[in-house]
RNA sequence: GCGUCCGUAGCUCAGUUGGAUAGAGCGCGAGCCUUCUAAGCUCGGGGUCGCAGGUUCGAACCCUGCCGGGCGCGCCA
């Protein structure tokens, strides 16, 4: 239990003495849940503040100011507590005694790498599909914002209790995919000494599938240079979908990315369950033949009226129905995902898709489908914006025609995996991004990643040297912390309500911002020391001081070294 | 035309799901500093939260309508 869950505790408590002594109605109920605590914007208002007796004082019909009064009368009675106030409109401050944050930075030093996970007995089921690129190639910068977010929010929702799965979705279905085992024959020629030119419009280019085509006329010899597609599709298709599977597995590792599971929707296709999805949506009168709309604002000349198998998507809100079926009886990607989000629901409470910004339209269709389908609105879809790329204040030209894009593996080699994964996480998900090279690598306050690995780094490096002096030796007395130093433990104790709240926000970046704000009350009282020698944390003439001042940097150092750990990024123990 | 995301200090962005006097970094101004890790530290000025209504004890946050920008909009995946 949290400090602040104990706390809550503590107001239910006291607001049902209240009510047992009929200072409060006794039909009250008190889980309305806007009732929170938390620690007060402005410091100086104390340690805890709650909103209790506005929350509750019209149901309890009586006026917030005289109800916070009461409460405080009653919250001031508990030994932790140094003073309850009220404040403005009807908040109740707490004043702690010092005692308890000493008692919350020893739960830090002996939860270590637990502190501000959740227990797991509150936890659901969430199965997180991310990254799902399409297996045409290697991955480039506009997947590796969605495979970070991605990867974070499913390590984000285990540190709440939450049991996930870390699923991928490959697209081995579409027409896309036989384009590449195109290309790749094209290839597979050229490997056997045929002099292919350039690479015709609409194949993909890349030279990454040259040494798919060198294996293949290793594995084939001269079988297929000549013969019908027909006869090589297939083989060929199934070896370079694999082939572009192994180049993605190898991006993901390099970005310390991992999944669960690969689901192939090829698979899914042929498992029938597609089928049985549209059974299923046309027993409830949600699937149809029926005819499209021409598409507004667009020139149509090419338009003609076809009747296809339509999902009543209109029924969720969405602007029109939208197919299932192509009119050559074929599935649409739509109509085998849906079945796939059923699937996903056989082992999970809750399906979270993490999607790049183009495929905006494409939510409300598919969280109505999951609806339909599950009788329930089981799916959030968490959209992840833009990436622009610049170095230096210019943007990177990317050319996709010449296969010549930045791929993740080139940012990664550049500038390193934890950098990577620390900026893109600085910014919230649904909100564009530039990532620049050079400012990622900075070396300065202005560059987050550096700013808090270095706070990390300071305190491995204060306990290396208080080790080497012996100034670390024996128990440390923490009555000898000061208000000043309690107040870093007060803001480290804020990692469990910040994993708490990013995880039910779906919010990894919250994470990131917790531990610059925390970095930067430890630099700011390490730099005291720089002024009155004193303050500094080691002191070799003051050796019981330095072993209190000692288990406060660890702490703060374990608090950020699990928030890096949620974030998938290493803390480092030198600069 | 429709959908969706965004609009907060000169710039880049946070804002704890509706709370108190809206914050941080950069830049700017003023001091300090040769260091327990150096690439600095402390303090200060700076705001019509895009605009206009609405909801209520209370709105940057929720609702409606505009304005501006990004992304998308046929049976592609």
């Amino acid at each position: 239990m949290t400090l602040f869950e104990r706390f809550a505790a503590r107001i239910d408590d006291a607001l049902r003495a209240l009510q047992a002594r009929g200072d409060l109605p006794a039909d009250l109920d008190f889980d309305g849940g806007s009732i929170v605590v938390e620690p007060p914007r402005d410091p100086a208002h104390g340690d805890l503040s709650t909103n209790a007796a506005m929350a509750l004082a019209k149901r309890a019909r009586t006026n917030p100011r005289a109800l916070a009064g009461l409460l405080a009368t009653e919250l001031e009675k508990l030994d932790e507590v140094a003073a309850a106030e009220v404040a403005g409109p009807g908040f109740i401050n707490l004043r702690l005694i010092a005692d308890v944050w000493r008692a919350e930075l020893r739960t830090i030093l002996c939860e270590v790498g637990r502190y501000g996970r959740a227990a797991a007995a509150t936890g659901r089921r969430i199965n997180v599909e991310y990254v799902s690129a399409n297996p045409t190639g290697p991955m480039h910068m506009g997947h590796c914002r969605g495979a970070v977010v991605g990867d974070a929010l499913a390590s984000l929702l285990e540190w709440a209790g939450h049991e996930v799965v870390r699923e991928y979705y490959v697209n081995d279905a579409g027409g896309q995919v036989d384009t590449l085992a195109r290309s790749v024959h094209l290839r597979y020629r050229e490997a056997l000494g045929e002099t292919v030119g350039d690479i015709p419009e609409g194949l993909y280019p890349g030279d990454y599938l040259v040494p798919v085509g060198h294996a293949l006329a290793s594995e084939f010899g001269d079988r297929y240079a000549q013969a019908a597609e027909v006869d090589w599709l297939p083989a060929f298709r199934t070896r370079a979908v694999a082939a572009m599977l192994d180049l993605i597995r190898a991006d993901l590792a390099k970005l310390g990315v991992r999944h669960d599971r690969f689901t192939s929707e090829a698979e899914v296709q042929a498992s029938g369950a597609p089928d049985r999805a549209l059974a299923e949506l046309r027993a409830r009168d949600l699937a149809y033949e029926g005819v499209l709309e021409p598409p507004k604002g667009k020139a149509q000349e090419d338009w003609t009226p076809v009747s296809l198998t339509l999902f009543r998507s209109t029924a969720f809100g969405d602007d029109q129905d939208r197919p299932v079926k192509k009119a050559d009886g074929g599935w649409t990607y739509f109509g085998a995902d849906l079945a796939y989000h059923l699937r996903k629901l056989e082992d999970a409470d809750e399906l979270i898709d993490v999607w790049g910004a183009d495929h905006a339209g494409t939510v409300r269709r598919t969280e109505a489908a999951v609806e339909a389908l599950a009788g329930r609105p089981a799916l959030d879809v968490k959209l992840v914006q833009m990436v622009r790329l610049l170095r230096g204040g210019e943007p990177v030209k990317m050319s996709k025609r010449s296969g010549s894009f930045v791929t993740l593996a080139e940012v990664v080699d550049e500038v390193g995996r934890d950098a990577v994964r620390f900026t893109v996480l600085t910014r919230r998900a649904d909100a564009q991004m530039d990532f620049d090279f050079e400012k990622v690598v900075e070396a300065s306050r202005d560059n987050p990643v550096f700013y808090v690995q270095y706070a990390h780094a300071r305190i491995r490096s204060l306990g290396r040297k208080a080790a080497t002096a012996g100034l670390d030796a024996g128990e440390a007395d923490l009555s000898l912390l000061d208000a000043e130093e309690l107040a870093l433990v007060a803001q480290a104790a804020g990692f469990p309500r910040a994993v708490a709240g990013a995880a039910a926000a779906r919010e990894p970046h919250r994470i990131a911002f917790f531990l610059h704000d925390l970095s930067a009350a430890f630099h700011a009282l390490y730099n005291r020391g720089n002024d009155d020698p004193a303050r500094r944390f080691l002191r070799e003439d003051a050796p019981q001081a330095t072993r209190a001042r000692l288990e406060l940097a660890n702490a703060v150092g374990q608090v950020i070294r699990n928030g890096l750990a949620v974030m998938g990024v290493a803390a480092v123990e030198e600069m």
